[in-house]
DNA sequence: CGGTCCCGCCAGGTC
DNA sequence: GACCTGGCGGGACCG
């Protein structure tokens, strides 16, 4: 994966992450579906040294998109360390460097709710930089007893007030929590961190964090939910899509690290592109920011995109670049899609081998600042980039 | 026809 | 009461 860094006359420069492999972060956006097209812009928008702030309008209107689905990204964001919400309306980036700590996290509350079944544990101190909390989902089915039992297991070791004896409701605003995007996406990525099977198809995802024995219309949703969630994580590198043997059904495979037992999934070679959907809000000239509602620049709904290339193109002249010559590279170059440039087993294996202790590395490094703010993205950037350079991302 | 996922309604929360 | 958040699911699109 390369950085590069556009530098445009008289604008502070953007950031872009490319690769010839289609599982490179700009190229699965540009063929995946335009909500990972907004995803990336967003990533290249706003992950750039002199970024501290992120504003939901301000993204809206420069993204191009309704506010409302700048909301689902800031979440999946979120809830995976690449921002920290301030205020409303207002997001801290943190970038590509929050995430392993983040992923360190969720790997050590899913063992810790494996090797406490028995005692829950009553410290969740700071979930801070994950998320807000992690409620147990409990509640969620009154009816729903076969309720996926790593899940609420882990849940409710998140969720400090959660006793035994509690009672079996809890406030509205609690229950709505649980289902929100972000801390489904923590507890799919949890999924993968937890279990033993390399593969999960979303279909098996929904039963597992919600249980058997739900309504199909729920299941339904949660899996319209995974959707979402799965191509961000695509996105990112952190799984990729695969087919499931036995059948016809979409799979997802994590690449990322710290699963349960083992240092890394290495990631298979790529198989084919991922068919574009639809093309729905890819016009990122589209800068009217009427609150919830999108004007006429999505014209071109409902037709299929022709070519990663021509978004890709479209990109690049919505941001004044058409000469790729012009591209500077950037500062570092994430080592993710490095693995799979080379497809060079002997690289992974070493990768693999010193993949242990990228936890530790990732909640160890701690460098001093004097900016808040900005020291904890420096912190990030610099943890990313030392576990890049060790071959652990 | 089933897998995808766009889109915006609207309920709940916050200011 | 206005505005902010974001869950939710109908239904369009596509292979």
């Amino acid at each position: 994966m390369f950085c590069w860094t556009i530098s445009k006359r008289d604008e502070a420069p953007l950031t872009l992450y490319a690769s010839r492999n289609r599982y490179s972060f700009l190229e699965v956006d540009l063929a995946g579906p335009p909500w990972c097209v907004w995803f990336a812009s967003f990533v290249a928008l706003y992950d750039r040294e002199d970024v501290e702030s992120v504003g939901l309008d301000d993204a809206a209107r420069r993204l191009g998109v309704e506010r409302r689905r700048i909301y689902d990204i800031v979440n999946v964001l979120e809830s995976i360390g690449m921002l920290v919400r301030r205020a409303k309306n207002r997001y801290t980036w943190i970038g590509f460097g929050g995430v392993p700590a983040a992923l360190a996290k969720l790997k050590e509350m899913s063992l810790r709710a494996v090797s406490s079944v028995a005692s829950p544990s009553l410290d969740e101190t700071s979930a801070a930089n994950v998320s807000d909390d992690e409620d147990d989902d409990k509640l969620d089915d009154a009816e729903g007893d076969a309720e996926s039992e790593k899940l609420s297991l882990s849940q409710s070791i998140d969720n400090p007030s959660d006793k035994p004896d509690a009672p079996p409701c809890k406030l509205r605003s609690e229950h709505r929590k649980e289902k929100s995007l972000g801390l489904l996406t923590q507890n799919f990525v949890k999924l993968f961190l937890t279990m033993e099977i390399e593969t999960i198809s979303l279909d098996e995802a929904a039963k597992r964090l919600l249980g058997e024995g739900h309504a199909a219309n729920n299941m339904r949703t949660k899996v319209r939910r995974l959707y979402d969630i799965a191509n961000v994580l695509s996105s990112l590198n952190l799984i990729e899509k695969t087919q499931q043997a036995d059948s016809r059904k979409p799979a997802f495979r994590w690449l990322g690290q710290a699963k349960r037992n083992e240092g890394v999934t290495v990631a298979l070679p790529p198989t084919k592109t991922l068919p574009n959907k639809r093309a729905f809000g890819t016009d990122l000239t589209n800068i009217d920011n009427k609150r919830g509602k999108l004007d006429s620049t999505m014209e071109n709904r409902g037709k299929p995109t022709q070519d990663g290339g021509n978004l890709f193109n479209n990109l690049q002249r919505q941001l004044g670049q058409e000469n790729r010559s012009d591209f500077v590279y950037g500062p570092f170059h994430p080592a993710v899609a490095r693995k799979q440039e080379h497809g060079n087993r002997t690289v992974q294996e070493k990768e693999r081998k010193s993949i242990q202790d990228w936890e530790n590395l990732a909640s160890s490094f701690r460098p001093q600042y004097q900016n808040p703010v900005l020291h904890k993205r420096q912190e990030a950037n610099e943890t990313w980039k030392l576990l890049s350079a060790r071959g652990l991302l």
